[in-house]
DNA sequence: TGCCGATAGATGCATTATACATATAGCAGC
DNA sequence: GCTGCTATATGTATAATGCATCTATCGGCA
């Protein structure tokens, strides 16, 4: 069937970090903990803060679920000239729901800290050993 | 304030953190850098974490998609008895991205951070200020 | 007045990802 | 043979995503 050999110097292009979902939902959560602040701002803080450009369709989506879900509610502002802003603010579940997201987010963030605390010790290995044997890769059953 | 529609109690049922994707991937790619494992044994792993339960499905096709990204590289091992289990080891490729991911993520990281700090300060508004007005909520458009 | 560009939000659509259930298979104990 | 645990994989319906596109407001400018 399938009988590609992944050469290993494009991954970085296929698999690319994408920070979606819950990574996205997050992050405007914790924006809007701070600041009210409409859905266009949002997609520039979010850039500004160094992250990987959002989709501005998806960041709209989101917020738009997050509101359905009850953790932000928003009016229209037509206090600025030029179109009408959707202005969101954090509710009371969406407090709630992002201390639960940074409890899971914490635990998540010390199997990568581990990872990166243990690279001293590379040499020693701990569990399921098996030194990096060759052997057939992307094979397709235990004997072909 | 009372939110009219979304009574909040139920947001955390409709929208619990998932932990997808990119933070499954990264998970495994961290294990993968200290320990060669396979998917029964990762799937465990997470699980002993202390993160979500991961569905063991989602699992097994996202080390796959790992490896056909060239991110890691597996070989079967039927020395012990029992089903055979598919080794997982990370590749060069697979560590590079791991550390390209840990720098997004320490930003990503630094926002959440930045909203738990300034959590004292949550009096004095910065940004979009517009106390928590009222205004017709999930409104279709600005003008009725 | 008409046109352009920036702002602001939304949606259509094809592709991908995901949860849930189910399938396959090896082996151990009875 | 039957059951249960280990170990991997897939079928499928639903949800999420990227990309392009659309509407609309307003300011500047010719």
């Amino acid at each position: 069937m399938e009988e590609q050999s992944a050469p290993g110097n494009e991954a970085e292009a296929k698999f690319r970090p994408r920070l979606h979902g819950d990574l996205l939902s997050s992050s405007l959560l914790a924006f809007l903990r701070n600041w009210n602040a409409y859905g266009y701002q949002l997609v520039q803080e979010l850039a500004k803060a160094g992250l990987p450009a959002f989709d501005s369709g998806t960041v709209y989506r989101t917020l738009r679920q997050l509101e359905r879900a009850g953790l932000v509610s928003s009016f229209w502002d037509t206090s600025e000239s030029g179109p009408a802003r959707r202005m969101y603010s954090l509710t009371k579940a969406g407090e709630t729901f992002l201390s639960l997201w940074i409890d899971v987010f914490s635990r998540y963030q010390s199997v990568l800290r581990r990872a990166m605390e243990r690279y001293g010790d590379r040499d020693q290995e701990v569990a399921g050993a098996e030194p990096p044997a060759p052997a057939e890769p992307l094979a397709d059953a235990p004997e072909g």
